[in-house]
Parts: structure tokens; sequence; C-alpha cells
DNA sequence: CTGAAAGCGCTAACAC
DNA sequence: GTGTTAGCGCTTTCAG
């Protein structure tokens, strides 16, 4: 038998009130020109029934979704699922719907047909979350696309005439060397994340840039690449201590890597912050109750991922009015500089946050 | 101006090519009987022009999305994160698309809206990967629904005809209490997750179903309730040392509340494992790079929501068979145990995963 | 205020 | 092999 699906369709409903399809239509979308007995026998009839109207058959008239195509990568790791978080509610919020792809490789470059599967849905945007990570990008401009459709990047290097949100990676790597350099730290290591990674790659120049500022020299033995997880973060610590004898402090490019630089040094016996300070990157919730706790720059993804849909919102809206569009522009947060106990050397250990170094 | 959508229809390409929509659409479905120069021919003017077809208007007809909808929450922790992975890599192989909903509370129990915005877009069957908290499942069961189609839940107790996929948390506590009886711990306390929740209370029947049977007096010192969070954890752990003197070891909910009672236990100059032995669960990234590093138990959350998406395909396919129906079952996962510094008391160290114990 | 006709983009069923 | 007709469930003219 096949199967049946229980859904009652507008016809129905305008058969069992007796009017037409049409006036049915006029209730379910509000309009005042219904008298309010038929309005009411409608509304009964739909009750009744149980009818729900075919957001589909809607989409293919109206030539609008009212849904997002959410591109991510990496959910399995906690910043994207806190951005796609953010996605979520703010889209809930507009009420519009989320198509999700998921791409499995953050390197993943066949993009053609996340976009014809996002496309054939008829989505009304595209928010593309995936980290810009080696070529990944390389299409991003590209008209091979036909893309009729507006496109918000986030996380990802500012380009022209594109709409980009993303933290201030340089900036949060400034405000933790700043930090350091003011506990009085001076020869700061660096362990950063896979150079592959716009991320990774800001965050190292806010390293350099800081030192050569500071009129400390920089050479190739203080600093060593990781790969953002646990494992590296154990091995490159061990390594950068090798090479880098009378190194003070390390900027490490994120929590997770600074967790394992924390276990390292305890097992060395080294006193944090005493003998050596260490800052790390993200804020996860654990770097809060390492032991000690970790001094950290805050990403706040869930409101960038907001900001991005909001503004991708904008744009779809502002195409159906008779105004001008909305141009691209792109759109940088700053992050925020949390001090805890592992950089806070000689002074009394009380936790506090700074907002902004300015 | 109003937005212009450059999609092409299949009437465009028709009349591009010379023939009829129903040709185009043989050749787009790759139907059988179309002659190969009409084929090649319809195929070029396909590629020339951009064309697309619309899955709209395909589920329109066929009644059929080929769409899952997704039901999460707390997609901002990392569990419901991997679930959510794990869901979308599978529905990608089977090459359905997702339609995400993330609901703003645990508790969350007004879902009707929730089920009229999957089903008004034809979902062909909803996964429901909110955890079982208080009385945010009590509809479950309920057939004023009027749910036309197949329906699978994540991580929920069991009940009759209904679909699960879960894994064992009574199980995989269980496991950690032998872990810790067999390591000659005796003295066992308990930090809980909240008891609203039905993970939590398994993980705590297991523990106290475990004591008893070793012979082990339970008293209502012996345990604090904390809410998953590492701060509950840090409150909990000076509350249950406070009220269980002798204590010896403490089976810890979960991983983040087990990093806060390490941390508590370093600064009271407790050793771990040969003071107190802890033991977590969940196996976040992290707790293998604690110090000491963390015994706990593993779910594998990516695993069963690849398992429960190839279920209600499964389903969703058996509805349009002339076959039987596919019976709603429970679909139990068992956790593994991974040993690590934290418990292993006067043995040496290594680490070393058991899958089970059997 | 209400209804009839046309059509969004596609496919099933039937002719030829 | 290929085209014609009808219609998925809805909304948009335009009459009345």
């Amino acid at each position: 038998m096949k199967q049946r699906l229980f859904r009652s369709t507008i016809k129905e409903v305008a058969s069992v009130a007796g009017v037409s399809t049409q006036t049915v239509s006029r209730v379910i979308n509000e309009r005042p020109d219904v008298s309010p007995e038929t309005r009411k026998r409608v509304q009964e009839v739909i009750n009744e029934l149980g009818y729900r109207p075919s957001a589909l058959a809607r989409s293919l008239i109206r030539q609008r979704s009212h849904t997002l195509g959410v591109v991510t990568a990496g959910l399995r790791y906690i910043g994207p699922s806190r951005i796609l978080s953010g996605i979520a509610a703010a889209a809930e919020e507009a009420d519009y719907s989320l198509l999700l792809k998921e791409l499995p490789r953050f390197h993943e470059n066949d993009i053609e047909p996340i976009f014809q599967a996002l496309l054939s849905r008829h989505v009304d945007g595209i928010i593309w979350a995936v980290p810009e990570v080696g070529e990944n990008h390389a299409w991003v401009g590209e008209s091979k696309l036909h893309l009729e459709i507006p496109l918000v990047y986030l996380t990802m290097e500012p380009r022209e005439n594109i709409s980009v949100v993303s933290i201030d990676n340089y900036l949060g790597g400034r405000m933790a060397m700043s930090h350091l350099l003011e506990q009085g730290y001076r020869r700061i290591g660096h362990i950063s994340g896979p150079l592959d990674w716009w991320e990774a790659r800001q965050r190292m120049a806010a390293w350099k840039d800081a030192l050569r500022e500071a009129g400390v020299d920089v050479k190739d033995t203080h600093w060593v690449e990781g790969n953002w997880s646990s494992t590296s973060g154990a091995q490159s610590a061990e390594k950068l201590f090798e090479q880098y004898k009378d190194m003070d402090s390390i900027f490490v490019a994120n929590d997770q890597m600074a967790l394992s630089v924390i276990r390292f040094a305890c097992q060395k016996g080294l006193r944090i912050p005493e003998d050596i300070g260490i800052v790390g990157f993200d804020n996860i919730t654990e770097s809060e109750f390492f032991f000690p706790a970790l001094t950290t720059i805050q990403q706040d993804q869930y409101d960038i991922a907001k900001l991005a849909v909001e503004e991708i919102i904008k744009i779809i809206e502002a195409g159906w009015q008779e105004t001008e569009q909305v141009d691209p522009k792109t759109i940088m947060l700053p992050p925020s500089l949390v001090v805890r106990e592992s950089s806070l050397r000689g002074k009394e250990g009380g936790e506090f946050i700074r907002k902004s170094i300015s």
C-alpha cells in the first residue's frame, strides 16, 4: 500500500466551509477583505481538519522560501557549533528556516554541488560559515556560480564587494601580547594554529608585530606550528621548550593547545605564572577551570553569527523593496581579553575581565 | 526594481532545445526512453543556460521532499553538536537535505510550532535530538499531532511503539563503577547531573546499584547534584568533600564537572589517584590532557546519530514500498570505558582502552 | 466582499 | 521516442 499522507489541502477546507479556495487563502494570510462571519467559519474548518498551509507551494508561487542555506564545517568542534547556534537563534527570531549543509572537510573546494543543492531548494540567501583554510575560498568572487541570491561569509579574510562578518583575530592577538608585555614578560614564545588557516596567520602576525614593536628579537626558534588539537599542543610545547631555553611565557593560538602546555609545564615542575606565563585564545568553557585558570581571548561566536543572519536578511529584504540595495561590507568584531591566573605574575591573583585594550 | 531571479525553467530549456518539457524532464531524471541525440542536445542546452531543476516543484508533485527535519537543543554544547554532525554526515550520504530547528531551551514543551514549521515544509521524517529533561517529552505518543511521517528520537527513555536510538547511560555508569571497585576504591561519592535529566538519573542509578551490590552503604551525604557545568562541579566538589569525609573516590556524571573536581582536589593538596580517584563521563577531547588525565566513559554520539538517520530513512523508504512497515524499536548502544591516570591507583600508569566490560 | 481563471516549475498518465 | 493534458497546493490578477 502506498503511503497516504493525511494532509488536508486548501481545496478541502474551501469545500467543507462552502467557500472558494481564494477566500481560505485570504483567511490564512490574514487579509482584511473577508467578512467576520466567513472568516470565523473558515477558521473553524481549518482547526477541525488540522489544516496546515504548504510552505512548499507558497514558496513556489511567491518565488521566496523564507529559508536560509547554511554551510558549515567542523561541527564536531565547539567553535563552529556555537556559530551555528547563533545562526539558528537569529533565524528563528526572524522567522526564517534553515537548510543545513556540512562540509566533510575544511579543505573542501568542490563547492558546486553544495550550491546546487541549496539553490534548487530556493533558499533566499546563503551563510558561508566555513573557516578560510588553504585555497578553500579561492572561488569567492567568481561569478561562474550564477548566484542570484545574497551570500554572507563568516570568518574569512575581508575582500572587496563581499559581505563578511568576522572576529578580529589580529586584534585579539595584539590584546594577548599587550597583556603579557604589561605583565613584564619579554621572551614570549608562540604556538600557532595550522598556518594554512587565515585565523592562525592573523594571530601569529600579531605575536610577531607586538614583539618587534617592543624591540624584542623574533627568531624562528621562538615559535612552533600546531594544529589546534591538544595533542599537537603537547608536542609543540615539548619542542618549543627545547629550542627556546630562556622563554618566560607563551602565547598559544587556542585554548585546547594551551591546556596541554599547562599540563606539560606542570609535569616539568615549572610554576605558572611565575616561571612561565600562558595566554590562550577562544575562552572555551573549560579554560576557567584549568589549574591554573587560563588567561585567554574571548570570541563571541554566537554574536557574530547573529550579526551575519541579520545582515543577510537585510540584504534579502532590500532586494524585495523598491529601495536601493544594501552594499556588501566587512564587519569586524573585537574580541576581549579575559585575565586569569596563568598570566598574572607577581600580583594578587583575582580574576577580572577587561572588555578592550583600546 | 523588484528582484529578478535568473533561474531558468524547464520550459525555457524545452523551447530552446525545441522539445517538450516532458522530454527535458526525462533527460534530467535519466529516464531511458530518450534518443541519444535528443538527450545530447537537451543536455547541452541545460549546461548552456545553467538550468537547475527546482527541488521545490519536484517535492510538490512527488509528495516527497527528500528532506529530514532535525530538532536539537543546546548546540552551544559539544554533545548536541557532535550528534548534529553525525546526522549531517549520514543525511549527506543518503542524499537527504536537513531542515534544522533549534529549541531555545531544553525544557521547551511548546512543540506545536516546531512541528508545524517542519510539516508545512513537507519533511519526510523528523529526528528529535533533544535530551529528555523534565516533562519536555510528555507529548510523545500523543496522536494529537496528526503526525503522518516517521519520527525517531535520540537519547530518550525507551517507550513502547516508538523509535529510539540512545547510548546506554546506565551501563556506562556501571562500567565506571566496576572500574573504581576493581581499583580497590570503596567509599565512592557521586556528583550527578541535574536529576530532571533522564541521562543523569540513569548514571546515578548505576552508582547506587553498583554500591549496593558491592555491599557498600549508600547515604544521602554521599552524593551531590550538579548541573553539568564546571562551575557547578566546583561547588559540588566542595560540598561533597565537606559532607563525606572519608570518601576515597568520586564518580562524576560528566567531564566538565570532573575537571573542576580535579582542580579542587589539587588546590586541597590531595593526590590523584592515590588519595582520591576520579572517573568522569563523556570523554570530551580535552579530558585526555587534564592533569592528571581523566578516566571516563566514552559515548560515540556521532555514531548513534548516524544510526538514527539510517533508521528513519529505512522507515521512510519502507513507507513507499509495497513491503511491510518497519516496526519501531529501541536501539541502545553501549559506551566504552577509557582508563587514564585519574583512577589508576597503585599500578603503572599506562593508558589503555577497554571496549566493554561484558 | 467573493469567486473564476491562470500559473509557479515540475511530473504522471496517457496518447500518438 | 516524444508530446499533450492534467494537476501537486497555493496565490495573483481581475470580474462581479
